[in-house]
DNA sequence: CTGAAAGCGCTTACAG
DNA sequence: CTGAAAGCGCTTACAG
């Protein structure tokens, strides 16, 4: 008695009612006498029937799925961004079905098409876009986007004319808190190493913050201290080892991620700097490494949950023709064993 | 002169030809003139023209999209496991892309409904699972994919009676180059370290492995030699410590996992043992960081570009009735200078 | 509360 | 090489 593909009208023959009822019924609708729904309902998970998509999704003209643009740098020395990035992925997936939307990944080369396609194919009802850490490049394309009427949220900061919704991380709060931490536990000089390149808003935004607290302090900030490194310990450790040969004092290292933290640590130790009696260490990220290595890093954790449901709230709103708007959220110190305060 | 959402009525008005000789153009089909095909597609590319996935896909029963569900443990600690499938994760979606499949990605828990629902409602044409670790708990909810006919494969072994196809990461093949090599550079007392729990099938076959190389060489297993240790660095410490206060004698430790391996060779330099010189270690995995400890870790590598290859051709190969084999592919060892062979 | 009917935008036999 | 027409399986105004 099983049939093969089972269609609504199959269901309503079964139930001895209109193929109109049953759908009706499925969507639960009050026009349909509960007691009719529930017999229609039984009859549909008994043949195994799910409504197909693509007739809905023809009819109501949505498909309830977005579209997860990740911009991939194919840069597999960067672990920090990818392991937080699949975290935020794994996080949206939930949210989004939590809402009732699929989401459909799609992995974006730096030169790709920005497949508007997505949204005009009637794929997807939205866009997210992940990993876009370099705005200006592509302020023209989101303008495209913007300009074909897609909905579109963007994983990073605010961006002054921007066009889309955004929901990202305070960086800059966090570059304060965690440099603020290091100056209430007595910390004067204190080194920012990180990236230095124009292509990493992140870390500019992290340094404001250092620089903010210092000011705060009644401290100048000091061009020696600031040093650059990319994110991977191999960085962090050349850093750390030509800001000892060049003699500078210091009592501290606010870096921009937990790799160049890492790297950092392991070329003081290796020239007998003790962490944390002799020099203070605080990374960003909290990547899963930072809590085993030793001593234990403190560091400044992004929210990857919140960060997926304020992306997820904020596409599904642009959809649904809610008012949404562009948000930072706070980061929040995490402290260990590197920095002493314990 | 722009439309809003342009169909392929649009198109054909200004072209002047009929709607079904749009349709055949944009699918290049040679029953329309080159000539009239060309024109046609410029006008689609003016007018921002997508065909509507949902109604095409309503006329072909076919969504062109695959569904990814991926097991995810919610185990964090495990961050191995999470590794590799995110690396398979993202050469699936660029094998799929190749082929002109999107992915639909889904994460589930050990006891959700498996989603029969995804290809009965049209919104993927097959699954593939991913992170499946445990397949006597599931075959019977793989008989039931099976039997709605369902279009699906598996990474994973080969297992006897499994239904749906499989591809997967030859561990035995993977413990036995990696106790091969030990014994080819002259150690004898070599300790097997890994999950000996029913759940981890891939760690049991890589013990295998190891029994075979051994065995090969004339040497009896010995099970004192065996150490149980879970995949994460602590639990490789643990066992490390263990043995060494047990007073086996041992030049040898072929790990399971990368994270047993650096945990076992972060203890035994804690207690004064020397690496390689005294013992010898080689992992599994070739995670990022296996390239990075001191001494660099040499272990055995999973081709994740391959694997997604093999489970996207596998999975398309069933949506297109064409005739697939479950299959496995070889490991590779990739030495460095862990076991002092260099 | 329920049904008959229109129509979403395609693809593809069928006819020429 | 091209067009007219049917129909994929739904949702939802309209009528009762």
């Amino acid at each position: 008695m099983k049939v093969e593909n089972p269609t609504s009208r199959d269901i309503a023959d079964r139930a001895g009612v209109s193929q109109a009822t049953v759908s009706r019924a499925l969507r639960d609708s009050p026009l349909v006498r509960k007691e009719t729904r529930d017999r229609i309902k039984a009859i549909a998970r008994e043949l195994n029937y799910f409504v197909n998509r693509n007739a809905a999704g023809l009819r109501t003209h949505q498909s309830n799925t977005i579209a997860l643009l990740l911009f991939d740098d194919a840069d597999d020395t960067d672990t920090r961004m990818n392991l937080f990035l699949m975290s935020l992925l794994d996080n949206i997936v939930r949210s989004a079905a939590r809402l009732g939307y699929d989401v459909l990944l799609s992995l974006q080369q730096l030169n790709d098409d920005w497949h508007i396609e997505y949204q005009a194919s009637h794929r997807a009802d939205g866009l997210i876009l992940l990993g876009y850490g370099d705005y200006v490049e592509y302020r023209e394309k989101l303008a495209a986007l913007a300009n074909a009427n897609t909905h579109f949220t963007i994983w990073g900061p605010l961006v002054k004319d921007q066009p889309g919704h955004s929901f990202g991380c305070d960086n800059e709060n966090g570059g304060y808190q965690a440099t603020r931490h290091l100056l209430d536990i007595g910390r004067k000089n204190i080194v920012f190493m990180g990236s230095t390149s124009w292509r990493s808003p992140e870390h500019d935004a992290r340094y404001a913050g250092y620089v903010r607290a210092l000011n705060e302090a009644g401290i100048q900030p000091d061009s020696r201290l600031k040093c650059s490194a990319d994110n991977s310990e191999h960085q962090g450790s050349r850093a750390a080892r030509e800001l000892l040969s060049s003699g500078e004092t210091f009592d501290a290292i606010f870096a921009g991620t937990d790799l160049i933290a890492i790297g950092a640590m392991r070329a003081l130790r290796d020239l007998g700097v003790r962490i944390p009696e002799d020099v203070s260490v605080v990374g960003f990220d909290d990547m899963p490494l930072a809590a085993y290595v030793s001593p234990a890093l403190t560091t400044v954790q992004q929210n990857a949950k919140m960060g997926a449901e304020g992306l997820v709230e904020g596409i599904v709103g642009l959809i649904e023709r809610k008012p949404v708007e562009s948000t930072l959220m706070a980061p929040r110190l995490i402290v260990r064993d590197s920095c002493g305060a314990k």
